[in-house]
DNA sequence: GGAATGGTTAAGCATGGGCTTGAGTATTGC
DNA sequence: GCAATACTCAAGCCCATGCTTAACCATTCC
């Protein structure tokens, strides 16, 4: 499915652990492409792939100097997303105030709503 | 990669844009599965491994009764990856402040920190 | 200028995951 | 009991994506 939103691109972007990790590393201060190359076990070239992804969604920037390239976390890279969760949390809220009418409504004789429980194993 | 913490599963179940739209179609209340299924051009078992996904990673939770399945939205499954979102933002958060300082200490004489563009299409 | 360093790109392999098919199970209606 | 309904499971196809390899710039050092 070639959904391209900005929150597609971003999940894309952070499914993968790698990239994720990247992101941590880079929250602690700007770094190389070589210096984020180094501690994982793998290729320049793959690491260069999952930058230019983590660039493109607009979770880190990059500069180009002479022939080093610094990367750096993008500050505001993933309000997109966060602001995506906190759309979807409203409805549910919402709900969770009709249902607080709904017990204000009927009598109090029948608080056995919050007893469900979770299955956790199927 | 085998990272099977529970943002990581989060993560790879929201990536998915026919997930994500599940999701939203239960935010507005609980269905059956072949309800589910219907607006979908896809297979009843396709929609079926999907529920399965969402349901694994804590975003929803489903009930059989009789040979009929209703799922609804599990209200605190966003919950760990809005709290990724918030940790990952902390440290940024910190370096801003600390950014602030040195502006602070610095004189106000080269006001240029913010001028960087991002450059859009490499 | 030539070698070394740092990065960039393209081509190809290989795995994972979404989707289908097809068979199977449990429940309901007659 | 038998058929229809609603879902479940397993096997396999197929495409997207991560990773490697191998070549190719560009910049710095000598």
């Amino acid at each position: 499915m070639l959904n391209h939103s900005e929150i597609d691109s971003i999940l894309r972007a952070l499914v993968e652990p790698t990239r994720r990790q990247i992101l941590e590393r880079l929250s602690r201060g700007p770094a190389t492409v070589s210096q984020l190359a180094e501690p994982f076990g793998m290729t320049f070239a793959a690491v260069l792939q999952h930058l230019q992804a983590l660039e493109a969604c607009g979770l880190i920037r990059s500069e180009k100097i002479g022939r080093v390239r610094t990367c750096r976390i993008e500050p505001g890279g993933l309000a997109p997303l966060a602001d995506w969760i906190t759309e979807r949390r409203i409805p549910v809220e919402r709900h969770l105030d009709r249902l607080g009418e709904i017990l204000a409504e009927t009598d109090q004789s029948s608080p056995k709503v919050q007893d469900q429980e979770k299955d956790d194993q199927p």
